[in-house]
DNA sequence: TCAACAGTTGAACAGTTATTCAACCGTTCC
DNA sequence: GGAACGGTTGAATAACTGTTCAACTGTTGA
């Protein structure tokens, strides 16, 4: 959603007024639309979603994602990066390696609908 | 998540190979993945966000969605494309008009939970 | 201290995507 | 039939996004 200063719309002869308002009522802010377009967006891709599929069962290192999704550890650092922004993924430093972990059930709960909504 | 022909990793000195054959047993086949990726891109923008607020309480038609987001008919029509191939939404002929609405409830209750997550 | 390795980061490039613009199709109504 | 309007579509452009590459930080162990 671009900014639309001259907001040139429809031609406002039959639009239906009573509509409008009424669903213009039931509108979050933007600022809600925006923070749930940037949740889903970091969702829409899928070497992000394999990496929470990889360390789902049990806390993974950086190589070990790269290794299980054959990408460069450049690669998955850089995802990670998105998904630790997001509170989707939680890390722990242990020496060398940094384990990562999924954040909490939402992301589980929210998965499992969409593959619901796929299988149809 | 792109083609990796050469499949360059980390280098395997220290890999955890117990834990790569663990997490990749759980992995759901990649085209499991693009599918999930696929659907939460569509969710993964402002513009389709709004229109599903907009015709979230009653059906609407796309000229009254685009007053509704102050957005051409056009970018919007171009946007439901989306949806509707997502099958997020459903359309019915009147006339001249094309009402839109919610497909069913998998993509509120999906976004009730995003909110929740947002809202932490 | 120094080598080796895990991980992060910034720049650059390629691929993708959203909006605009113009043209088009189908329905309604005169 | 033809004007008017709702809606769709394709091409073009601008903005965005993901991977690669190279350089860098920090920790371990000899």
């Amino acid at each position: 959603m671009k900014k639309n200063p001259a907001v040139p719309t429809c031609e406002d002869h039959e639009v239906h007024s009573d509509r409008v308002a009424h669903s213009r009522e039931g509108m979050p802010p933007v600022e809600t639309l925006y923070d749930l377009a940037d949740f889903f967006k970091i969702l829409g891709d899928s070497t992000r979603m394999g990496i929470l599929f990889a360390i789902d069962k049990e806390p993974m290192c950086v190589c070990d994602i790269a290794e299980v999704l054959g990408m460069t550890k450049s690669a998955v650092s850089h995802q990670l990066k998105g998904l630790r922004a997001a509170n989707l993924v939680r890390y722990r430093k242990a020496g060398k390696n940094v384990y990562y972990t999924l954040a909490d059930d939402h992301v589980r709960d929210i998965i499992e609908k969409a593959l619901e909504h796929i299988a149809e």
